[in-house]
DNA sequence: ACAAATCTTGAACGGCGTTCAAAAGACGGA
DNA sequence: TCCGTCTTTTGAACGCCGTTCAAGATTTGT
């Protein structure tokens, strides 16, 4: 893991990390600049580039907490008698309200495009991986047939159609639809999934 | 519509279109710079804005050419005598299909941010939902059950789910996955999903 | 032919992420 | 306590960005 090594250095990294959630929070990725957010930290503009990377950087360390609270909801959420098709619905409708009260942080997580070649660091992929697995457990249930990389394989597919649905009906650019319908529809297609998929290939 | 009005400003918008279409295919959205296309284009820096509103609007225009493409994609998809869940699943394959082979613009599409209350143009929503309305059609036959304004919302959130796989699977951010299995996929998730809608919600 | 309206131009502006030489501070051995 | 060394902090400066706009070039109407 990364986000945690030095002492000394933390202090800053975390106030750094507190500031962006804040204005990422309240004004969207767009609206995190540099400058503003070194002053909401209390340090010079340059202390920032000694604490990350660079501007990316710290908006993954964001991200990372974000998926950590999503991850920490679904825990929440889990039942202990709910079938494995209950459970799939539980998890599907804790995602769009988690989407729907972190709107900003949670459209950061997948706004952020790094540079052409750059991909994610391993302690940040970790997380999303997480996630994957809470979809996988029930999904072996509902599909005991398939191999450990076809359920992560399917379990991907599952949360990113979700994803998609959510992140197209937020966002109001192509004719904003009344909130109230995400949940039944999201609900419906993990219904129609689960029900498909339990009844064979 | 918008796009053409003058025969005399029309000469200018087109060739900055062509230019910011080539460089957007191949050096994705963030590799547009004002500077790089109006040279492209073989005009002065400022020329641009008396074209188009902005960058932004450029885009637009830009993204309006993909989303015409891809509508006569689907066009040019559409077979006879096939039945309606089998018409969904070749229009599934032809959205990858054109999503593989037109990658950045494609991504552009739906990377482009609009600046918070700023929405897209009449113009530019009505090619979207000419889109949402090839799904109508079949989703129609699925679901005579449904009311017109639910089978828009429905086939919208087959468009989204559809549209999520693809996005999630494309960006190599979350681990990459053989291209391979897209496909296979997104088939079973639209036949998953056809087959639970036509038993009913 | 001339005036009015229109289009084109590119230098200039403000803001951005990022760098880096210099200043300030922290620490250990004498 | 003092000093030499290493680390951290600082903010002016750099290059690039989208956008503007007064001035020049061009077209249009009469």
């Amino acid at each position: 893991m990364q986000p945690q090594e030095n002492p000394g250095r933390d202090g800053l990294r975390h106030r750094l990390t507190d500031a962006a959630e804040q204005r990422i929070a309240e004004h969207g990725l767009a609206g995190l600049k540099a400058r503003q957010v070194t002053a909401d930290a209390g340090c010079a503009l340059g202390a920032l580039y000694n604490a990350f990377d660079d501007l990316d950087d710290l908006v993954l360390h964001v991200n990372a907490r974000t998926l950590d609270r999503l991850a920490a909801a679904f825990d929440g959420a889990r039942q202990g008698g709910a079938t494995a098709a209950d459970t799939m619905t539980i998890l599907a409708q804790t995602y769009v309200r988690f989407a729907l009260e972190n709107r900003m942080l949670w459209s950061a997580v997948f706004a952020l495009a790094l540079p052409e070649g750059r991909s994610a660091p391993d302690w940040y992929v970790v997380r999303y991986r997480a996630l994957i697995d809470q979809i996988v457990g029930p999904l072996s249930m509902l599909r005991p047939d398939l191999l450990p990389d076809e359920l992560q394989l399917r379990a991907r597919t599952l949360f990113a159609a979700v994803h998609g649905v959510v992140r197209l009906f937020l966002d109001a650019r192509f004719l904003a639809v009344p909130q109230d319908s995400i949940t039944p529809e999201v609900t419906a297609l993990v219904k129609a999934m689960t029900r498909g998929l339990s009844a064979g290939e």
